[in-house]
DNA sequence: TCTGGGGTCCTAGGACCC
DNA sequence: TCTGGGGTCCTAGGACCC
């Protein structure tokens, strides 16, 4: 069973703690140079506040009701975030932060009977602790935890629901529409609209094989979770593939010499941050874009990469060869928005942490991805049906080699596994004989 | 006037080799 | 309708998430 658990109305939340008088009053967290509402207390979404809003276009109703605006404090935020964090460790060791204000826990390994009133106290624990009040969704699946969240935080007095296999699930996948889903957006939602699926019950019950080809593996994988079978694990190692700095400036700025102060401190900063990951990076990404809501002014967007001769955390180079990227994107007679960094292909303990399947030295093999529409549509996919017809293709994510000493999948990121014994290993090899029958 | 920032993963398909 | 076929490597860009 898995846990997610949820800060309420997080930045309000933590802006409550320390000034108790916000509480029951309508409240809002707005992002950097307060351009968007990026939080919202109870109070305010009751007013009919969206996510993400800009600021000025409901500055009325926040004058009309007294709402109280606050500028972002990410210091605090992130620091309140890491308490609450941490004392979920006193109650479950394996933990994944998701995000600022969610997390996933693994259950697996406790009695069943005992998680429900596990979870009241860690609940009851975590806002004693920390003043933060989180919600908890209870499932087989983290994309089942994901929806019991939603649920506890509707509906639940205590603020916490579990959902089991059982007549119980039917009855919740039936009162949710698809887009409702971790997973599907809106745009999945409209291309699941066209084949008829409008509600979560009808993707639950939908042919897995049929939403491989609406949405890719990454469809077909929510099927399985939706059904009460994991497809996606706890990924706790902590460790950021990429890391990205940028920022919005108040007033677009057009020369260089400006440009270049913003890059270097973000820059700066992104160094910071790989260095306390203890990783190195082999290269970095600058971009800058000019006000995209400004429809009249001329637009540009372009970034370039730069690979360096081995991995560094030198802020000093990165820095100088960030200049040199910069300089070749740079374009007179813009007024420019936002620029950014982003460290790539690190490397920590020598170990790449590579973003692509591995390469096979020596072996001779053909490579394909698994659910490549292209390659299925090809007079070579027949190959490919083969054994797709042979393997349960659910494992997707991963790449698949085959020559005539059989075949080899490689699963990426050993996240992909399911009920049979093979799919637990990273690779799978074996002869055309050998290929097991799967329903 | 004023519209955030930081991530992950998957896929198509280009480029180049023989 | 087809335009040689197979193999390898790489990356831009799209989607989705909070």
């Amino acid at each position: 069973m898995y846990a997610l658990v949820d800060c309420n109305n997080f930045y309000v939340s933590c802006e409550r703690v320390f000034n108790p008088s916000l509480s029951y009053k309508p409240i809002v967290v707005l992002s950097n140079n307060n351009g968007c509402i990026i939080a919202r207390s109870n109070e305010a979404k009751a007013l009919n506040i969206p996510m993400g809003a800009p600021l000025h276009l409901y500055k009325e109703i926040i004058k009309k009701n007294n709402v109280i605006v606050y500028s972002s404090n990410y210091t605090l935020y992130g620091d309140m975030s890491s308490r609450v964090m941490n004392s979920f460790n006193y109650f479950v060791p394996d933990v994944e932060v998701y995000s600022i204000d969610e997390a996933f826990l693994n259950l697996q390994g406790f009695d069943n009977s005992i998680i429900y009133q596990k979870m009241v106290n860690m609940r009851k624990k975590v806002y004693q602790w920390t003043g933060i009040p989180v919600s908890i969704g209870l499932g087989p699946t983290k994309t089942l935890a994901k929806l019991a969240n939603k649920i506890a935080k509707k509906y639940s007095d205590n603020g916490i629901y579990q959902i089991t296999v059982s007549d119980q699930l039917t009855k919740i996948l039936n009162d949710f529409n698809v887009e409702d889903i971790w997973g599907i957006s809106k745009g999945c939602g409209n291309r699941l609209k066209k084949v008829g699926i409008y509600t979560a019950l009808q993707l639950q019950r939908a042919n897995p094989r049929h939403i491989r080809n609406c949405l890719s593996v990454v469809g077909e994988r929510i099927v399985y979770e939706l059904r009460g079978y994991p497809n996606l694990y706890l990924e706790n190692d902590n460790v950021k593939k990429s890391i990205t700095v940028s920022r919005s400036f108040e007033n677009t700025v057009d020369d260089l010499p400006n440009l270049k102060k913003a890059l270097a401190n973000y820059i700066f900063r992104a160094a910071e941050k790989l260095r306390f990951q203890k990783g190195l990076c082999s290269g970095l990404c600058v971009f800058i874009n000019t006000n995209r809501y400004r429809k009249k002014d001329l637009q540009y967007s372009n970034k370039g990469i730069t690979i360096f001769d081995e991995p560094t955390n030198d802020t000093s180079l990165m820095i100088k060869r960030g200049f040199e990227v910069l300089q070749g994107i740079y374009r007179v007679k813009h007024n420019y928005k936002k620029i950014g960094v982003t460290l790539i292909n690190f490397t920590i303990n020598n170990k790449e942490l590579s973003l692509k399947f591995p390469t096979m030295p020596g072996e001779k093999f053909i490579q394909g991805n698994l659910f490549s529409q292209s390659l299925l549509s090809q007079k070579k996919s027949n190959k490919f049906m083969k054994i797709l017809d042979n393997i349960n293709y659910r494992m997707g994510a991963g790449t698949i080699f085959y020559g005539s000493q059989g075949i080899k999948i490689n699963l990426k990121n050993k996240k992909i596994s399911g009920p049979l014994d093979y799919y637990k290993s990273k690779s799978f090899t074996t002869n055309w004989q050998e290929l097991p029958k799967v329903n």
